[in-house]
DNA sequence: TCCTAACCGAGACGGTACGTCTTGTCTTGTT
DNA sequence: AACAAGACAAGACGTACCGTCTCGGTTAGGA
């Protein structure tokens, strides 16, 4: 067991930072959401919040990854549909796709934000569907952003996402994949 | 013709600001960049700016719509494949996915922004699809949103659109279009 | 008469803040006192503070300098006494010496403050006394700082000052510029 | 000799810290200076220095009694001018003016500071006098504002003090003690 | 040898001020 | 009226500092 010198952060703030951005971000929208606000929600003060995150975009891009959660590992009977179901039923969460929209819109004109959502969005979901069903990387990604784009953007402008939306767009994202099938 | 008293408007500043406001937003991005920024390169005070527009989003609105143009007439031997390629093919500018993706991000917790949005974007180009080939509205609807949506994300983390982009999605969102075909 | 292009500034603003100034430091001392403070006081934002003076010890240096005055011209019948006195009369005011304590503090390790306080206080002073009574420079410059800085030890220690201590300190300054008196 | 339990506080703290604050506080002033800084220039740690003074102003003050020293026992043949001159001497040095000019502007809003200013550093110079010369306390108090407050002043001001300014203030506050003289 | 009590280093934390920035409004004189 | 120029209100940003706290670990005397 390792320990570090000094005080020990607080185990509980973490996550109760996240909620509150979550929650704030969900109903103002990422620019409309102050940093001071998440800090009196999450009851912490300011300078904890800049402590254990750079800046608003690192604080929202880490609630988003904990909200999305690891794509599933395949089991024996698994199709490929499950997986990019599970892709398209996490964005279809107003939660997650809440806090994407705002941190998609600062990746133009912030290389960093960009870098981060590739590494720690979308490769997650690329490194599965390759290693299980020996995917072509380009076609992956490009299934990524038909899914996840196309379900953001159905969300920003339509309010929210139907069941019927979500299986309509796998299976557009699906033949991508499979242009044989 | 009509004249109003008063000095006239001076006939350039739309076009030259418009042009400005394309430039900048494509990049530094929406949020990162400024009125003061915007008039600056125009050559024109910041009150002349918002005698015309009432707010940053409306401007940048503005500018996209002009930069989208407005959907062709379908003429004898137009396919549907037409009017949805030239969609994709107008998102693909880095000139419109610049304002677009900025916007898409105001328009969570802004209703006047997402209003605008569906009326002054997808509006148009749903009623020329309507008009013509009788399609069904919330077929298309899902449509431009796979359009427009897969193509934003795909640029804003990819950094740009290359033409096999374009016609994979033209294609998805086709046969959204006609599950029949 | 002169114009500058643009809205021109408040006129009362100047005196609003000033006289916040003199109060909130007087009360609460140099450091104790905040410039969002100050702006709320005199009912003005603290972006308009900020555009009229670059610092807090600018414009605390400034509301000194309107609450001291300019040391009387020297009158036919007048003598030394009398400006010297002048200057004991005015840093005896509450509100003189209240600021002053505060810059000279910031004098320390802050050059240009130190400068400021030089030039824009002490050196008018010995100026008038170098034209009417030739006095000399040095002389002069020593009973300034027996001046203000007797009574200004004074006040922050039993924090007042009577005017007996006015006198005595007058007393001991003229001595100093007229040893052969 | 007394024990209290627990472990001992380490000896040379107390110099290391007093130290790095008469240096420290002498090269950027006292509000330019931070207890972090102070604390990693006596190499220890920040708890340490609060556990020894309740704040920065104690630390301040008591480096300053430290600094000072105590005004010398009156022996046969010792004038009031020896003492006097003592306190002018001790003012002179850099180390005493710039720990005493944060520390009088801080006495400001800041009672406990003024009172203890007062008590430790004035009073037993006041004691002293009225031991020895059966002097008056107030004109004391007087003189010993004079000795202070002048040379303060002109070290703020002037960046230093030379004798002679020492010798004309000693006298000034000498003809303040024995107004018959 | 264990126990107790206080010390120390390291650093997290709450609270608050700083000076800068941006949006959208307002107020001048000029065209 | 429109326009240029720029002042203004409101409020968020990210940094800095003070004084407190909470850990693990240390160092003495006493049981």
């Amino acid at each position: 067991m390792e320990h570090r010198p000094g005080r020990p952060r607080r185990a509980d703030v973490d996550a109760a930072v996240r909620a509150a951005t979550v929650r704030l971000v969900r109903e103002q929208g990422y620019a409309g959401t102050t940093l001071d606000q998440i800090a009196r929600a999450a009851a912490v003060a300011k300078t904890t919040v800049y402590r254990r995150w750079d800046s608003k975009a690192e604080l929202v891009l880490d609630a988003l990854v904990e909200v999305l959660g690891e794509p599933p590992l395949p089991t024996h009977g698994d199709e490929l549909r499950d997986t990019v179901g599970w892709l398209a039923g996490r964005i279809s969460d107003p939660a997650a796709h809440g806090l994407l929209v705002g941190l998609v819109g600062e990746a133009v004109g912030n290389p960093s934000v960009r870098t981060a959502l590739r590494h720690r969005i979308r490769q997650p979901f690329e490194d599965r569907l390759v290693a299980a069903w020996d995917a072509d990387p380009t076609a992956v990604d490009l299934a990524f952003d038909v899914v996840v784009g196309s379900l953001l953007h159905h969300a920003a402008l339509s309010g929210g996402i139907d069941p019927a939306t979500v299986d309509a767009v796998t299976d557009a994202a699906l033949r991508l994949l499979a242009p044989a099938g």
